[in-house]
DNA sequence: GTCTATAAAGTGATAGAC
DNA sequence: GTCTATCACTTTATAGAC
């Protein structure tokens, strides 16, 4: 029939895993959920993956692809430190609510990987990308504005991704968006003080 | 043979589900594995429980409850505010490098939830509870200090389980005990910055 | 109340026809 | 390569002996 190459069956079940994984959570990802999610027979599952952990695996990657994408450009450089900070960190708030669902499948796939000690490496590769993220920002936006980092840019990078993530994960679970980014705000304000003239 | 009241039973499975999940990842907790961690037979799960469902209910509860006797005495007074948030925080993270599990149980519990909306509510009650809390201890350092918050305590409430949230979820990850108290300090001190003569 | 034994449904993974 | 059909196993949940 439909004569699909099978990296595309791939990118098509990945694609899908992630769908499932972000509306209906971790548990409801079964290989024939995500197969039939992606209008493929159960059997395309096994001749484009070894196994499920293959797919998850992937699923990984590729949600953190996608992040990158969604944070692209993600210093704004402003008048002040202050200001910059804000707005960056609200540019950020918007590539969570216009996506909630990949925020979900990132924070599900950690939790997964917690328990999992063969994907203990998973959660950590995630966590040190959030880092490296962070720390490319925050030194973008202190270098646009002329200071620098009173602490190790490592250090003020750790805060911002708690601060973030904990923003992220708590609305996911309230969706109170105003409570959101009255948090990020205030943060954005109390970092700025993290910043002397360079 | 062993005659143990069906209350106690509860109690043991529910106990034992804690255990199977802080140790294993919420995938783990099958009832076959729940029951052999509690040293019962696979069938005292239903004449105790009506469903797995059931089960993870009550374990939400029996966990919040752990939490709170964990928290218990939570607010620290100094001599300043900022070494009493400091004291504080460095409490809250006591209770967390005293008993990892039982933060992994609640994260696992939560996204969980997320992608079941029976049980949503259990999520949303919880992070109630957690800001609850917060907004306790909040309160009574500002009170001890003879200080009050600039902002409406439920704001700086809500900062803290963020922050505190997300301090605790990367130290799941990577445990990096001192960065994670790093990381907290500097929240104590900016949080401090929040607070003025009452 | 307590257990052994088993049912009923769902899971990841394969065999084998086309 | 692609699919139908099915395997081997695990899951939650019950029946029924003691």
């Amino acid at each position: 029939m439909s004569r699909i190459p099978a990296r595309e069956r791939r990118r098509q079940l990945v694609a899908a895993a992630f769908r499932v994984i972000g509306e209906e959570g971790f548990a409801a990802a079964t290989t024939r959920r995500v197969c039939a999610e992606a209008g493929a027979p159960l059997a395309a599952f096994h001749y484009c993956f070894a196994s499920k952990q293959e797919l998850l695996s992937e699923l990984t990657d590729y949600a953190m692809g996608e992040l990158e994408v969604a944070r692209a450009g993600g210093a704004v450089v402003r008048a002040t430190v202050a200001e910059s900070l804000r707005a960056t960190l609200r540019g950020y708030w918007d590539t969570v609510e216009a996506d909630p669902n990949r925020e979900a499948v990132l924070t599900a796939l950690t939790q997964h990987a917690l328990g999992d000690p063969a994907l203990a490496g998973v959660a950590r590769r995630q966590y040190e990308a959030y880092h490296r993220t962070a720390r490319a920002t925050l030194t973008e936006v202190a270098d646009g504005c002329g200071v620098r980092w009173r602490l190790p840019v490592e250090q003020v990078a750790r805060m911002t991704v708690v601060v973030t993530d904990g923003v992220t994960v708590a609305w996911l679970v309230d969706r109170d968006s105003a409570a959101a980014v009255a948090v990020l705000d205030a943060f954005a304000e109390q970092l700025a003080l993290l910043a002397e003239p360079a």
